[in-house]
DNA sequence: GGCGTCGGTAGACACTGTCTACCAGCGCCC
DNA sequence: GGGCGCTGGTAGACAGTGTCTACCGACGCC
């Protein structure tokens, strides 16, 4: 058959990223990920022994397809390291914006220890792109602490910002202005960005 | 009965209080939170519709908890805005330290458009003394944006770390650091902190 | 004193994740 | 070649969930 030539564990991961693409990610039930894949409910099961491991693999996906935007935003990576902060930055706030339920299903806490994947290491490499960034648009700071700081500061916007708390508190249309403020902040007074 | 001169609403939401503190988020179910108020799974849809009107009334109580803290921590409020920002600051990431299960309720985005308490309302009020502050400590800044960057911060550093994401990263024992830095990036070189 | 209403019970329903028994088809080896 | 075991999937049971509905007991009120 010509759905068969894939193994079923990628066709279970594939139909998951559409599913939590179209529904969301409460919709991301074992079962409807079978169906999608066409397969028994009990088929997963020789795959990923448990439910949070298939939903594991799922987010592998997004936090690959964010590192590989990251990596083509970035370009060559010749411009001014403050610029290419920013974009990091824009890249992981339009990531966030338009896959809603993939960053919700990538920062579930649950998700993060289960399965061998190991999914929390996954984001330590851009991770580390980024503290190398801050270090040498900042050298003298503990890039390490300034980037882990900045990383927490557009991952809650990112949050507060899809959950509308953030465009309530501050009264801003988009959140632009939050990155822009962000940026300054961690990065210093506007250098050449 | 010694138990039923409070309202079983107030009961339910004690329950449910004691149960997230005790086994935290996951653990809140209708049907186990009418079980430890000694009723049938039935009783609580007189008081709350739903589960998630149910849940929003426990995670209000852990807004007022964290905004009672906040307002201890700043006592007659004569102390510098920056000090007082960084008091904010400091209670809010112990808050969600101690309190993992609730803070993680608190922030449940299902939960915030739920109900007609508005729980997404219940934050503004701490935000306003927030972007008060920061508008004395920066004066000249839009300090509403400044104050939702920094409250952005705050979280992000309060999730990343009790999910190990922050201290796998930036390789420091405890969150301090990321708080002074995310200070002093948003109000500025170190004032009279 | 009968009646209606309030507050709670009990059970049904569909759905979930997990587990177990089964089994069809295939390659492999003696 | 024929039996065997393994691989990869099916089907059903089970406990648990949230919601809904029928019931009902005690209380207040006219």
């Amino acid at each position: 058959m010509t759905e068969s030539d894939r193994s079923l564990r990628d066709r279970l991961v594939d139909a998951g990223v559409e599913l939590v693409a179209a529904e969301g990610a409460p919709a991301l039930t074992l079962r409807e990920i079978a169906r999608r894949a066409g397969v028994s409910h009990g088929a997963p099961r020789r795959y990923f022994p448990t439910h949070l491991e298939l939903l594991s693999a799922i987010a592998h996906r997004g936090f690959t397809a964010l590192a590989g935007r990251a990596r083509e935003a970035l370009g060559d990576g010749t411009a001014a390291p403050g610029a290419q902060v920013a974009a990091l930055g824009r890249v992981y706030l339009e990531f966030a914006r338009d896959n809603t339920g993939m960053y919700e299903l990538m920062f579930r806490h649950d998700l993060l220890e289960s399965g061998h994947l190991r999914l929390r290491e996954t984001s330590l490499p851009l991770f580390g792109l980024l503290a190398d960034l801050v270090g040498r648009a900042r050298p003298g700071v503990d890039a390490r602490l300034v980037a882990g700081a900045l990383w927490a500061n557009l991952h809650g916007i990112a949050q507060l910002w899809s959950w509308g708390s953030l465009r309530l508190a501050t009264g801003t249309v988009d959140p632009e202005p939050l990155l822009h403020s962000a940026l300054d902040a961690h990065l210093g007074p506007v250098t050449s960005r």
